[in-house]
DNA sequence: GCGACAG
DNA sequence: ATCTTGTCGC
């Protein structure tokens, strides 16, 4: 993949778009996954007021040890001033740079990535997880918390449980996801294929991924870390 | 004009 | 995303 720097990109929004529907077509959707020894959860938080933006990756183990727990390799935080403000289809302009910070700092090299958003449940099918893993030519999956875009029906209640999130493409209906049960009475989260994997195969590592609460492990500890819980809880 | 709208 | 106390439940 090309290795231009985002911020020599032209973020006016017109471009932005452009870009975005020239880069959805190098998005690889079949399974090219080597096999997998390390997963990666990404994650953006700010600090400031949202002046700084945190980014945050977490590298852990697979499989976890007998009981579930899963044994963090290493991870990583860079921040940076803010590049640009929240804007709805353009998330990755202002969290993929960072984020690309960060996974730098690694010494290892994940097999697999899971990325807080979405992969290709998105307008032009470029979430911030296949716009990172584009740049990152690695497989990722992206687990948003909410929609985007989309529709779907009902979700089935059992952990585990899914429903296909469809969307209209230029050619007809498309299955762009899956909502999610990760857990029992829970509002369900938003699996995508982020690049270089299948649908069902990014809904199987989640589901792999799950501890006990909502999000999998990578992503809510990537999460974690990117807020800082651990030193604002008290 | 009125909603919808990842993080 | 972020600001935040208590509270219900396993």
């Amino acid at each position: 993949m090309s290795t231009t720097p985002l911020h020599d990109w032209n973020l006016e929004p017109e471009a932005a778009i452009a870009l975005q529907r020239r880069l959805a077509g190098r998005v690889e959707h079949a399974d090219r996954l080597d096999p997998v020894r390390r997963i990666a959860g990404v994650d953006i938080g700010f600090e400031e007021d949202g002046a700084v933006t945190r980014a945050a990756v977490v590298v852990l183990a697979w499989p976890p040890a007998t009981g579930g727990a899963f044994e963090v390799v290493e991870q990583a935080v860079h921040r940076e001033p803010t590049r640009l403000p929240y804007i709805p289809g353009l998330l990755s302009f202002r969290e993929v740079p960072g984020a690309l910070a960060a996974f730098d700092k690694l010494s290892s090299r994940p097999e697999l990535v899971m990325v807080d958003g979405q992969g290709i449940a998105h307008p032009r099918r470029l979430g911030v997880a296949s716009h990172l893993g584009l740049w990152l030519d690695l497989p990722t999956i992206g687990v948003a918390k909410k929609r985007l875009v989309g529709r779907h029906g009902p979700v089935p209640e059992g952990r585990g449980d899914w429903t296909p999130l469809v969307d209209d493409g230029p050619r007809g209906e498309e299955v762009i996801g899956a909502v999610l049960r990760s857990r029992a009475r829970v509002k369900p989260v938003f699996v995508s294929p982020g690049h270089r994997i299948g649908l069902e195969t990014a809904v199987a590592w989640v589901v792999a991924c799950l501890g006990k609460t909502k999000l999998p492990e990578p992503t809510r500890l990537a999460d974690r870390l990117a807020s800082r819980r651990d030193e604002k809880r008290r």
